[in-house]
DNA sequence: AAAAAGCATCTACCATACAAGATTGCGAAA
DNA sequence: TTTCGCAATCTTGTATGGTAGATGCTTTTT
């Protein structure tokens, strides 16, 4: 539902900090002012202020009125409440997908797991996490609710900042068989069975989480 | 994950705008410069501007840089995917608290049916409108997932708007029967049942589209 | 008469100045 | 030494002026 805004000296300044955020150059308790950011772009408050708001929506950060504007510390809580956002609306999307498959819908999975092989192979791993996105993106296009996918990259920000504390502790090969394992249910209109291997695929991730809270734990209020 | 900006002036702007939008008090198509609000207001356009900002990444402006600031068009697709998260959320939570129903779920539930049984006697239709929501809250506070239900209310903004077109053909004694249904289901632990009645209860609103968007073509997109 | 060029006038975007609340630290008083 | 209070100095919030782009009407040119 987003609007477009590209060119703008504050759309920049979106898209600078966010990478920033998720990346963990700015860490969760970093105060930000808006002077610092203007000056540190050379441009002025104004639109730098604007993306404050923007990002301050989209919970990256808290501004607290006439006190500071600080990166928002991860919340357990929400870290949580995003996986369960995510797997109510990807376990929708496996189930419509599943239960109509179009002809084609088989062979372009195949394609996307195939490249997925390939960047695996090169360790690429950059690439590799753009292909895992695009194949769970592909399927919210293929039941026709694109926008939802969308949604989910909103809060999924939040889980990529956990994950960037993770580094490494990814199994491509075993992401591999999973997205396998979804693809052949859903080409077969195995509904329960793409649910399950959608499920399974998703629990996957969560097991690091307590952990590290423990390695970072002030970064996590 | 939102932040709180509560007292100052963008901040009631946000909130006149939004309930203007939703009431339809302004229309799908209407123009709403800066100037414009600001003078409405009596306040300065920054304040407004800011207001536009958090409005249009919600879904109900469109700023159009340079040419002028509308209020955005309501989209059927935009519509139906955002039946589609509500769905997939709320058939989710439903599992949740029925899979595993607490001793008190039942009770909480059924004081809040009561509740809208009286205002529905009353023919209080706001009150009514506010105790369904309630339902649906309570239901996400239940499933501990609460902020999830603040994520369905901000995209239920969208089919507010088309509600408030479609007025007065609510049946709430259907509503509350269904809400029986829903409750009665949770409190046995009836996963499937429960389920069943959460979707057939959420389909239920679903019928009026296409005949609104013959009524009011100009307010779709 | 028709088409094209110029201009008045909108718009949102950006920069800057000012205002007001919140914090910090220093100094004075107990 | 401890505590209270005030003031300097942070912060974000608000107001206003100026800029560039887009639109539409008027005028000029063909």
């Amino acid at each position: 539902m987003g609007e477009a805004l590209e060119g703008t000296i504050a759309f920049r300044v979106v898209g600078a900090l966010r990478d920033d955020i998720v990346s963990m150059v700015l860490k969760p308790g970093d105060v930000i002012s808006e002077s610092d950011i203007a000056a540190r772009y050379g441009v002025s408050r104004q639109p730098v202020r604007e993306a404050f708001i923007r990002l301050a929506q989209q919970g990256l950060l808290l501004i607290r009125p006439k006190r500071a504007t600080v990166v928002k510390k991860i919340s357990p809580d929400g870290v949580r409440q995003s996986r369960f956002i995510r797997e109510s609306i990807e376990v929708e999307i496996i189930r419509r997908v599943a239960t109509d498959p179009k002809p084609e819908t088989g062979r372009i999975l195949d394609d996307l797991i195939a490249d997925q092989e390939a960047a695996s192979s090169a360790n690429d791993s950059r690439r590799f996490h753009k292909l895992d996105e695009l194949f769970h993106r592909t399927l919210a296009r293929l039941a026709g609710v694109e926008y939802a996918w969308q949604l989910i990259d909103d809060h999924k920000m939040q889980l990529d900042r956990v994950r960037y504390l993770t580094l490494g502790v990814s199994s491509s090969q075993r992401a591999i068989a999973e997205h396998k394992q979804i693809a052949k249910a859903v080409s077969k209109g195995d509904v329960v069975g793409a649910e399950a291997a959608m499920r399974a695929h998703l629990a996957r991730a969560e097991v690091l989480l307590s952990q590290t809270i423990e390695d970072f734990p002030d970064y996590f209020e």
